[in-house]
DNA sequence: AGCGCTCCCGTGAGCGTTCACGGGAGCGCT
DNA sequence: AGCGCTCCCGTGAACGCTCACGGGAGCGCT
């Protein structure tokens, strides 16, 4: 059979409702009626229906569908990286308050590059009604691109009138934690931050407060990449630096578990030789040997407000606070401090 | 101001493309020119519309665009449990590869539950484009539920016409397991299954194959939660009635891990005393100590090909065979064995 | 016979957006 | 003046579905 010219059967054009509804002899609603399970349809008319749909491979378009009944809600969450345990049990935080609710959460990863993150923006704002996420682009960029759309910043410190942020605090836990290693008689403790461009994080912020509060030193400071092989050399740069060094502090628990690997490799036993003591409270830490003590976040919680602050900007007014808006960390002692 | 009756404005009434053309003082058209930056558009017009447009809070309806460009791409991804290390790598690979298509990826965690899997099956077909997923479920009821819509199983046994599943052969990796064992001269080597329902897992069947091809007793077997802790407490019961096994190869790296654990509190040192072998090869496996030796497979590729199937039974016929959808596992030696 | 009821089914409208087209205003040129 | 061109802008239609409504057929009842 030679297609007829004119008769463009190039796409093999999606099958509608009206299709379905033709070949099964029927009209458009009462196809609808079958496939909504609603009543007002003759049980064999229904059957009639279903296999007609069947046969052609019908299935319905979630956007008419989806115009109609706005009912469905969508939200985006843009993480760095999924293989990091944090943004994972972040996502699973989000996700589970999400299905309580009965939203779709879609998920990005922008591989912590700064042209993905452009990209996944660039496309988000189409696509879902809300975001929450961890951007690393200024918030004039995140602006442009949001338009109006509730958005809810985690851990990114720097007050923000235009969106969400959930602060997470870890002044009381970082300030225990130093505390507590004074108690079990540390006098040189040192810090493996995190490499980022310039600037010392937060967290470097708190220690050195802790550090000098107990009349330390907060010198030993040494920035690691955000893996455990990051953890692992900066442990040893910090260590030829700083010999005198016996716990560690560092910026989040993935790099403490380098630390923890590399302290032996170097013959240095956990806890006697050299206490570590991370941040985060990922359950990864209770994994490894000693298990990780850590200043210690709850991801579930975390999860939970950033859901819960997009319903309240979505429908359910009024917005929660700043001063709501906050995870503490606290310490949690393990075996390796 | 008394609100008037009959006029609800209960619901604060979406304002649509035409509030803004009002607003502003042009037609509908020349609103969509001014937020898709088309032409055929005056400088002065369009920023008049785009002030309109913020002033009144405006956001185009995803589902109204869907319905006339319909280019957006969107999968259902479904895993039992994001936490998993194992799960979260094929969800990042998946994530990873829909990217590079511009695929939007909706992911849903069941938690495990039969329930959930079945709710998640109910709603997710009205709101995406194929599912890649890890389902527990009867074939029938997943059938019965994507209705024609493409679907890729994940290291599901047991062919399916129906569906396309990818399948995890690890036949040859556990065999080189067993035989490396072997080589190091261990003559008792036990297995920690997985806890599954009755029926032993198709890795079990593997490890006995393999061990009996080795003239190795492949009975020492117990089943383990698919946690670290169950590792744990299955490598106490494992020794308890086999005192003299020396090697173990589990059903993954998880419980690998927690019987790392467990044999280090029970002062065996491995691999010395006790060697193990998990299955996965998660990077995860590389930050215990020792290092974690597993019958390794290729989770990036695992995901790569999920969304390549996907693509070809949505629109870039033929499909791969089922010769092609699988992903061989292969031994990966490290410190553990 | 006439009424009313239930059971099915179909028709028009509308959801909010983009596409294809048509057309007016203004300008420069012959 | 008339023509043609560019630059803007607006109008109808279409996307595929559900909702609200109307209406015919069949039945039992008075």
């Amino acid at each position: 059979m030679v297609s007829t010219p004119g008769a463009e059967r190039a796409e093999p054009r999606k099958v509608t409702i009206n299709d379905v509804a033709r070949s099964a002899g029927v009209s458009r609603q009462t196809v609808s009626r079958a496939l909504n399970d609603k009543d007002e349809i003759d049980g064999d008319t229904k059957q009639r229906v279903l296999d007609a749909a069947r046969a052609l491979g019908y299935r319905p378009s979630r956007f008419a569908r989806g115009l109609v009944r706005q009912d469905t809600m969508t939200i985006g969450l843009v993480i760095p990286d999924l293989l990091n345990p944090f943004f994972t049990e972040v996502a699973a935080a989000a996700l589970e308050a999400a299905r309580t609710r009965g939203w779709h959460v879609v998920v990005y990863d922008t591989a912590d590059r700064a042209e993905e993150e452009r990209g996944t923006l660039q496309v988000i704002s189409s696509q879902v009604d809300a975001v929450i996420g961890y951007f690393s682009c200024p918030e004039s960029e995140l602006e442009a691109f949001t338009r109006g759309m509730p958005v809810v910043l985690i851990g990114r410190e720097g007050r923000s009138t235009r969106f969400s942020s959930i602060r997470i605090d870890g002044q009381e836990g970082v300030h225990a934690a130093v505390a507590h290693l004074v108690a079990k008689g540390h006098s040189r403790i040192g810090m493996l931050d995190h490499h980022t461009r310039a600037e010392p994080s937060i967290r470097h912020t708190w220690f050195t407060a802790a550090a000098t509060a107990h009349g330390i030193d907060p010198g030993a400071v040494v920035g690691a990449d955000q893996t455990a092989d990051g953890g692992g050399s900066a442990l040893r740069e910090l260590l030829s630096a700083h010999p005198g060094v016996t716990a560690v502090f560092t910026f989040n628990d993935i790099i403490a578990i380098g630390a923890l690997r590399e302290a032996r490799r170097l013959g240095r036993s956990v806890p006697e030789d050299l206490a570590v003591i991370g941040f985060d409270g990922l359950q990864l830490g209770a994994l490894v040997e000693p298990p990780l003590s850590s200043v210690a976040l709850d991801t579930r919680r975390l999860g939970a407000l950033a859901i819960e602050q997009v319903a309240r900007l979505l429908s359910e007014p009024p917005p929660l606070a700043i001063t709501d808006l906050v995870v503490h960390a606290e310490l949690r002692l393990s075996g390796s401090a």
